[in-house]
DNA sequence: AAACATCTTTCTTTCGAAAATCCTGCGTGA
DNA sequence: TCACGCAGGATTTTCGAAAGAAAGATGTTT
């Protein structure tokens, strides 16, 4: 435990080395327990045992107890009283609400975007969509499945040019909802991707530079409705894979 | 200790005799600190030492933090790592926020109910606004300030009346949502009305009425612009009850 | 064999103390 | 006078154990 402790109180000192280092320990439940769920390392529905949990985490079951109650709210835990908790199901059904909602606050937050949006938002959004550029030309033509890093890589760079779309939207909340809302998504879309090739029947890239050269244009409707539809377009490959399959 | 659990015991075997029975120390922590937040007991910005809560609701460390965390992620709690928690603080800024994102999720709910609406939720609506305005013609006559016990029956009507308007919008999230915004409303309104009288120059009866017909008629837009209005008003004059004061 | 009660085991939940950290006030030196 | 550092106290955070409840196993009765 000491040594623990004192690692995060280093941290802590030394923001400088690692941008983003957990502080707490509950915090790294948080952060462990989020992202295990999220990559689908627990299955949907699975218990998440105290003792499991401790073991393999290394802490005690205050802070993974903290982080369950937080991961609850978030819709990626389910919480029975006096029954402990465990990873939250997914579904058709809980598929397409994620979805929808989400369209629903991302265009919302990407018109008031357009409208207040300044030269810095521009430019924000044409460099992330550079850099998710580069990131796909680079595994594109790799012809083969994607390692579970390169697909993490694709996934933050893909993240980063949704959220610079609508990061002048001026409204924390819709910002806010929009990370949680993506957080969902993600347990959808992680596991459909993992295992098939980069390029599917879909052209995504394109899609993408749809939707900023809308946005770049000031263009509120069509950037809306190009967005709604990659969304709408990613959902149905998603329900055509869980389909079939049990899921 | 012993007499807390038993009584819990007692409870969940027993869920009859008290329909809202709180089960784990866990769940009063949480629901008493979420009340206390938004009644205002504590202050905005009042840091929420964990030794005064202990002595205040009788509990431990463990629950609370657990409530506190869960408190965190509605935005009612500002945690800072290794400094504790404190209440969010409240702004103009942040009411415009809450009162805008509840527009949009809120219309876009009644929208998708009026599409799906069947007859149980219409006689749902009805109900409620029945029961909504029998409170208020109880109450308005008075011609006295209304007692906390008032106006707290006077807010569950109000929001089981805008509760059963969005009840069939098919959308876990969308309900969950406008529940969790309705409670951050709460924060800004309850302070407001306190110590007024029930009826001000604004008919809040007729918008109520008005929102009803036009859903029942199954006028979206119509219905829609009403309930935007009617929030709109509502925080403008939240507004200007703020900015002559200190906040 | 089924229904039921009782015991055991497993797990959750809570507690209180210990460890780690932050904050404040005081003294020291420039 | 002001910056700096360093105790001492206050507070948060974590831990491990103990208490309590649920699930499962065992035995008993009808």
């Amino acid at each position: 435990m000491r040594a623990k402790r004192n690692a995060a109180a280093m941290a802590s000192h030394d923001e400088t080395a690692s941008p983003e280092a957990s502080f707490t320990a509950a915090e790294t439940a948080y952060r462990r327990l989020r992202s295990d769920i999220v990559a689908g390392v627990f299955e949907p529905g699975q218990p998440l045992r105290l003792e499991f949990l401790r073991q393999r985490y290394g802490l005690s079951f205050s802070p993974l107890r903290e982080a369950l109650n937080r991961l609850q709210t978030e819709r990626l835990v389910l919480a029975a009283a006096l029954r402990g908790f465990s990873v939250a199901p997914v579904s058709i059904e809980e598929m397409w609400d994620v979805t929808e909602t989400r369209t629903l606050i991302e265009c919302e937050a990407l018109k008031r975007s357009i409208d207040r949006g300044d030269d810095d938002w521009e430019a924000g959004i044409v460099a992330a969509f550079h850099a998710l550029d580069l990131q796909v030309r680079r595994l594109a033509p790799l012809g083969r499945e994607l390692s579970v890093d390169e697909l993490s890589a694709l996934e933050i760079r893909h993240q980063e040019f949704h959220s610079a779309l609508i990061a002048k939207c001026g409204s924390r909340r819709l910002i806010n909802l929009s990370d949680q809302l993506h957080v969902e998504t993600q347990r959808y879309r992680l596991p459909a991707l993992a295992g098939k090739m980069p390029t599917g029947p879909r052209d995504v890239a394109f899609e993408h530079r749809q939707i900023m050269d809308a946005t770049l244009a000031r263009e509120s409707d069509k950037a809306e409705a190009l967005l709604a539809a990659h969304y709408r377009r990613t959902a149905e490959l998603i329900e055509a894979q869980m389909s079939p399959r049990s899921g």
